[in-house]
DNA sequence: GTCTATAGGACGATAGAC
DNA sequence: GTCTATCGTCCTATAGAC
């Protein structure tokens, strides 16, 4: 169904797909395709897994971890999640790029997965203040490192994740002084 | 006719309300309304003067300022204006923290002002990582001050602002070793 | 004349009620 | 699964500003 979706949306557009033309196409009825999707933007997010990935290995991230390091930790364990998707994600992100409806859509996704992020992070004793920044600043650089790997498939995705992170810890007191 | 909005919105509900409706109260055509926001939500969002004000201030800045001073120094230039619509910004954030669909919004309204930031940060010809990630992490500040300044008006926002820097600069190495 | 704001009617699509 | 309301768009027309 999400496929029948993708495609749809690729050969002519989002805004000129029905919902009606989708069902048609993975023959169900329209009806139907609301009731698995609450509104026609889901057919291309489904980050239940994403979730749970975070969540538990963000719990279970070795205990002498500072916090944006276990976030980094947590998301090197879904790599492979994001890379079995990839051959779907990839084209998805072109359709959701071209698509104001869709960006606003995935803003949602991002912050409920910063919330989970940080919910996790309190769940480790992570002061909440600290736990809500690193969630976001995490989401931040993940983000960074996966608009990189949809650039440029050639560079391993763990990578991306671990230059990015790497380039925020190196940053030299970025917050404080005068950059020159 | 935002105002009119606002009323019904807080009368009966966002969803409860229909477009139609308040056209009705403004004394407009349903069709007017249509014409001047391009849909419903966009009634409560109104952030064109913010985005100048952030814009200006940041190429004003003092030169000596690191980047994330600079943002807060921006922020600063803008309690004014969120100090003159807080009458109607108060009950406009309750409103649209009942109805996923405003938050949505939100959040892309949100998005928009941090790509204002960074690109106001290239122009002091900051690195664009560091800019990017400036600007998110500004954001982040920044709204967290803001929720806590709609939550308990008796501090002034730019206290909230500062105190919520302030709190980030001295956050020792969140991001690097250990917390304990 | 041109440009902008208002209005009217009709209509397809989304999404929710029954 | 059927029915329906609401959102939001398209087209056309009128009135005023400059």
């Amino acid at each position: 169904m999400q496929e029948a979706a993708l495609e749809l949306f690729l050969e002519k557009s989002y805004d000129g797909t029905t919902a009606a033309e989708i069902a048609a196409r993975a023959g169900v009825t329209e009806r139907t395709f609301f009731r698995h999707f609450p509104d026609k933007r889901e057919v291309l997010f489904d980050e239940a897994e994403l979730h749970a990935r975070l969540g538990e290995a963000i719990a279970r991230a070795p205990a002498e971890l500072g916090p944006l390091r276990v976030v980094l930790w947590a998301f090197e364990a879904t790599v492979t999640l994001f890379e079995e998707n990839r051959p779907l994600a990839g084209p998805a992100q072109s359709v959701i790029a071209q698509t104001p409806a869709l960006q606003e859509r995935r803003l949602a996704k991002s912050a409920a997965v910063t919330r989970t992020v940080a919910g996790a992070l309190l769940g480790r004793g992570v002061d909440p203040t600290v736990a809500a920044l690193t969630a976001s600043t995490g989401m931040a650089i993940a983000g960074h490192a996966l608009g990189a790997w949809f650039e440029d498939e050639s560079v391993p995705l763990a990578d991306q994740f671990r230059r990015a992170f790497f380039t925020v810890e190196n940053m030299p007191a970025c917050s404080r002084r005068p950059t020159r």
